[in-house]
RNA sequence: CGGGACGUGGCGCAGCUCGGUAGCGCACCUGCUUUGGGAGCAGGGGGUCGGGAGUUCAAAUCUCCCCGUCCCGACCA
């Protein structure tokens, strides 16, 4: 390729609205532009990086032996109402109504489709069968952010496992952990598989690979001790024990005017401290109302609390429905005597004793409460948020909480969709057997988002050679100097020859702007050709990432180049 | 969806408080000089001031409505 050519308009500024390190320097690097929110072209630099990644990940699911398929990013809602899924994914979808009437969604995940296109597979000696594809997800995002961080139009690896028992789903899991990690060390980026919340995609098993990075949306507990790492929507921890002194004979009430936080009820005068404390919310499961209880000091983490009650719809019940069914506002609010709605209540409330909590009447409290004694619990679950610092449940040293960016997510589906759609297939015994699957997601363009992330300096990003946009840059600092361009065309030739991935820098331009923007765009090696050099018989040679200049002998500078960009690659 | 901010040539911004018909840097075009780290000089092109209504002799500026974009919280590759 020759810059000269090459449709790349690198900015000075970063665009106002920027905030990520990545989305700033996709944008003044022309790697990509904005369409509207969540939307980006990707430009010719944006597409070379794109198709790398996607071949890296190709070569290692191939390996594991998954096949590619494409499948179309448009369906017939009524294969999403046959799995349930219209109204589990809910404003997240695309709707549209074609000319004939028929309702279509634009697909946010492959599970139907592929599970329909299985279907025609009826012997167990056809699994297990691993199908893959690169295509557009479309998810109408409440919030897109963050350049490709969070869009609602992105290109996603997803591959699905088949097998006739779990056993087998338990091998393709393994293989996916496996491949995952092997992609990621090819990216350049230190992704960390955790455990996960398989959220809104139903499953059992659910690892997200994560990497560090104040740009992610996620926060995970991670173990220096032991390795023990788990998104917080799941993490769990070990906490200390309170003393709660002599259990008190009953309840007792008191005034409690004005006061309506837990801080508020820690410091008036015959108050008690947070961790004394029964917090009580009041939550809209399904339409169904339902008191959560967690220590005054603790937060709830919903994502528990939907995975153990498998509900829809999650939201605080508002202030009008909690008056109405307890008799109070949020401030005095309390389970005892509760007998009317479900009651889930954190683990960390059992067995104690001594405790305060609300009495359900506008600035009043109860102290003197025995949880399990005074509160009619319906289930105890873990409901509560891991806090760093707390004890690993693993091994009890200290945890510490970090933002990250989910890159990958692998999960078992399990039985849901080949049960939703009828599919069986024989067993060695002329059995119907209904296949288990599993659902393993990489979306490329975050990916690339999060490698910049990962790598980059003051200068721009730094590629690592396997998904550089280019491996090499020839920079010719004067254009109008023939023996400069002789013997850049020579190298330029060699090299692609050679199978290196090179662009000639043959704008008529500042040699500062090329070093400039050939750092911008974090290419690793840059060659300079200039006169000064040639008249010594030596060529610069820089590479990106350490910045490290060599001078080479313009006979060996493109087996030189060869050889290094050869020994990067992996 | 709740909270906050912003919207002026391709990018970054000023002008708005106190209305008088749009300016700066970068980028772009032409010429000359320069040429190993984002050149200098001279000349030049490009803007429905997000949109619509309203107030006014007059609106980028004031008022109202709408749209868009970003950030913080509830959702996910």
């Amino acid at each position: 390729m020759r810059w000269s050519n090459l449709f790349v308009p690198t900015l000075r500024d970063a665009p106002a609205d920027a905030e990520a390190v990545s989305h700033k320097l996709l944008v003044r690097g022309g790697f990509i532009r904005q369409l509207q929110s969540g939307h980006y072209s990707l430009l010719p630099l944006g597409v070379r990086v794109a198709q790398k990644v996607t071949q890296v990940i190709r070569d290692e699911v191939e390996a594991i032996g998954g096949q590619e398929f494409l499948l179309p990013c448009m369906h017939p809602a009524s294969i999403w109402e046959k799995s349930g899924r219209i109204d589990t994914m809910g404003a997240e979808m695309f709707t549209l109504v074609d000319r004939k009437g028929a309702d279509q969604v634009l697909g946010m995940t492959h599970e139907e489709i592929f599970t329909t296109v299985f279907s025609e597979i009826s012997s167990y000696k056809d699994l297990p069968q691993i199908w893959y594809q690169f295509q557009t997800k479309f998810r109408d995002e409440p919030r897109p952010k963050a350049g490709l961080l969070r869009v609602r139009e992105f290109t996603m690896k997803d591959s699905y496992s088949f097998d006739i028992d779990e056993a087998g789903l338990d091998a393709a899991f393994v293989a996916h952990r496996e491949a995952y990690e092997r992609i990621y060390a090819r990216l350049g980026v230190e992704a960390r598989g955790v455990e996960a919340s398989s959220g809104a995609m139903g499953g059992s098993e659910s690892v997200e690979f994560m990497v560090n990075s104040p740009a992610g949306e996620d926060d995970v507990a991670q173990c220096g001790a032991c390795g023990y790492a788990a998104n917080l929507e799941r993490a769990t921890s070990v906490i200390p024990a309170i003393d709660d002194g002599e259990a008190a004979g009953s309840t007792e009430r008191f005034p409690t005017p004005g006061v309506r936080t837990i801080k508020a009820l820690a410091e008036v005068e015959g108050g008690a401290a947070a961790e004394r404390q029964i917090k009580t919310l009041v939550y809209l499961l399904d339409g169904e109302l339902t008191l959560l209880l967690v220590r005054g000091d603790h937060n709830l983490e919903l994502q528990k609390l939907i995975d153990l009650t498998g509900a829809v719809t999650v939201n605080p019940a508002g202030p009008e429905t909690i008056q109405s069914a307890l008799g109070a506002l949020p401030g005095s609010l309390g389970a005892v005597g509760v007998s009317d709605l479900k009651i889930y209540a954190d683990l960390a409330l059992k067995g104690r004793v001594n405790m305060t909590t609300g009495a359900n009447e506008d600035d009043w409290h109860l102290r003197g409460v025995s949880v399990e004694r005074d509160i009619a619990v319906d289930h105890w679950a873990d409901l509560r948020r891991a806090d760093a610092g707390e004890g690993c449940s693993v091994c009890g040293k200290p945890l510490d909480v970090l933002r990250a960016i989910e890159v990958g997510h692998i999960f078992k589906l399990g039985r849901k969709f080949t049960e939703a759609f009828g599919v069986t297939v024989l067993d060695a015994d002329s059995n119907p057997q209904v296949p288990i699957m599993g659902s393993y997601g990489i979306g490329v363009g975050r990916a690339v988002a999060a490698v910049i992330e990962s790598n980059h300096d003051d200068e721009g990003m730094v590629w690592p050679v396997n998904v550089a946009p280019f491996e090499v840059v020839i920079t010719v600092v004067k254009v109008a100097d023939e023996k400069s361009m002789e013997v850049a065309e020579q190298i330029y030739a060699d090299l692609r020859a050679a199978g290196v991935d090179v662009v000639l820098d043959d704008r008529d331009a500042r040699a500062g702007v090329k070093f400039a923007d050939a750092e911008l765009v974090g290419i690793p090696w840059r060659l300079t050709i200039g006169p000064r050099g040639l008249e010594a018989g030596q060529l610069e040679l820089v590479e990106r990432a350490t910045g490290a200049k060599s001078d080479v002998a313009i006979e060996s500078a493109a087996s030189t180049l060869v050889e290094s960009v050869n020994a990067a690659r992996s």
